[in-house]
DNA sequence: CTGTTAGCGCGTTCAA
DNA sequence: TTGAACGCGCTAACAG
């Protein structure tokens, strides 16, 4: 167990000296070079197996110039599971590459956003997959400019190329919308996230779409967008439930205002009060058991997390080759589920 | 903008020789070392602004000896809202001693823990928290052995010195078992994780304690060992509810378990059964809106990855000063949700 | 087949 | 107050 440093990690120069060989012959033998002699290969493979050597990841990185063979990636809330699912499929396609996943999370707030990606760029990172919280990209547009390959998932790079998944935010919100109306509702409510967010802006948009293909125009009275936990879309739930001319049925744009519209519907229920339709985009589990009828979005979110992580190791691999950018739209289908 | 590699970011020596001055004075002017002159020390801010200078940190933790400022978190299954609030937990501490989380998801496989621990250490992480998968700890143990610290979360350290933050496995299982003893109920199964998970064996105990304590022995016919999924789950509850002489309730040893029992019992129930009282280990989100009556053994699960959080970050404070070892337990309380 | 030289980007040491 | 030399651990290039 002798070693150089103090309570550190045998270097490879520890285990030259203790095959008896030069650094740059056991650098070969690890590196699985051809051109050893056998025997001191062995010699080396012993040397390195009973010093339980490794390689410093550090150092290699440093002296080949590339990356670190880590990927940040870049999101307002590990707790949603939408990004907790998300991080899971980046990271299990990116680790089939040799590539880890670095956790940013912003908690919604721009400025730690752009510190973090100026960060995650510092150390190194081969990429950046990120969920941009705003609508001001131009700290990813820096990274890109830099040479970091960037991949945005579930919103469209803004003033900049890069590689993105996105689902069809305003097909699915389109669906879900006419299939209430098909249902013969006229008054319609729409619970979102804060306006700056594209999904969100987009999923009022296929909402509107659907009334105005209906011929119904959107009543902005019904409309409320900002809602980021299940708590506030709760509240703002109920407000539009005691308006004089209530709406019959609500669309969420998320499954954290999904969440807390049910809980405002199940009150309202409660209380005696008319039925009140649901609808979302965004499956998520325990959809099935909420006894009420909820009509849902659903879309492979694993898939859209593995297809950044796969655009992204593509422009790993490529090594920053001029490929133009591919933008990925995942489909959507409507799910429902029985009261 | 000019730069002196292809597409790189700029180096120290670029913004010295933008300043007029060498390496070495810029290095300290962006360490803020006071021994500057002022004068030169605005040109260098000014020559590292214009390129947008950021300290290459591959380089800095090899030329300083310690670490990269990253951290690896092991555990098994990130879309487990489980490990998903362990990782935010633990990222939000750890953002504030400058350190980033690494993503280690093994997807239960031991080997592949193996292999993911000894990367780590391998690229320099400055400590590791691991929630592992099976009984065998030596990986960890090696890692602890080379100066890395390790934190535990949820699962003691065995065979090793290291910090851990637990739950009251033990007593949160006794209390909820007691609850359903309480309410009568005498034919009591139990299901839960594979018995090489530490949380899964110790609320076993407390299942079989609190039996125990009513006089009664575990029956092992109704006690169902190895689901990690709801699905399977829901397999084992509907055997054990198919059984001659049934089970009046049911005890789940963790919130994969608990939710496909729910949808046994809730089968169970629409097929005009009898009603089967139901219990568990970990709240989770929706679990009061599951229209059945159900008793949860809940704990601050953020809390849980914060104070490993905290742990870990002291040891690397510290610096791999002797410290002893320190055991945290989180208490554990009953949850009520309403039929 | 193996060893020597050199340097990735930075910071510590010592000299100017 | 500033700079030159050296090395962290590793490997590409060129000897031998």
């Amino acid at each position: 167990m002798e070693q150089s440093r103090r309570g550190g990690q045998p270097t490879l120069r520890d285990v030259a000296e203790r095959a008896g060989v030069s650094a740059m012959t056991a650098s070969r033998v690890l590196r699985d070079d051809p051109q050893v002699l056998p025997a001191t290969r062995e010699r080396v493979r012993a040397a390195a197996a009973a010093l339980g050597y490794r390689p410093n990841e550090v150092a290699r990185s440093l002296r080949l110039g590339r990356g670190t063979g880590l990927v940040g990636l870049v999101v307002t809330n590990l707790a949603n599971p939408f990004y907790s699912r998300l991080a899971l499929g980046v990271d299990s396609v990116l680790v089939q590459d040799g590539l880890k996943t670095v956790i940013g999370n912003t908690g919604q707030d721009p400025h730690a956003e752009r510190e973090l990606v100026a960060d995650l760029v510092a150390r190194r990172v081969d990429g950046i997959i990120a969920v941009p919280a705003g609508a001001d990209q131009r700290h990813l547009a820096a990274a890109a400019a830099e040479g970091v390959p960037v991949v945005l998932a579930s919103r469209p790079p803004e003033g900049f190329a890069a590689d993105c998944v996105l689902v069809d935010d305003f097909g699915g919100a389109h669906a879900a919308t006419a299939r209430l109306l098909e249902r013969g509702h006229r008054r319609i409510g729409f619970l979102g996230s804060p306006p700056a967010v594209h999904t969100g802006t987009e999923r009022l948009r296929g909402y509107a779409a659907a009334l105005a293909d209906a011929g119904l125009t959107a009543d902005t009275r019904l409309i409320r967008q900002g809602q980021t936990e299940p708590r506030e879309a709760t509240r703002a739930a109920t407000e539009l439930l005691a308006l004089p001319e209530a709406p019959t049925a609500l669309f969420c744009s998320n499954n954290r205002n999904t969440i807390g519209v049910f809980r405002a519907i199940r009150a309202h229920r409660a209380a005696g009060e008319a039925e009140v339709a649901l609808a979302g985009f965004d499956d998520f589990e325990l959809a099935d058991a909420l006894g009420l009828p909820l009509t849902l979005v659903a879309y492979d979110s694993d898939e859209l997390g593995r297809a950044a992580g796969r655009l992204l190791a593509s422009r790993v691999r490529a090594g920053g080759s001029p490929t133009p950018p591919r933008h990925l739209v995942l489909p959507t289908s409507l799910v429902e589920y029985g009261g």
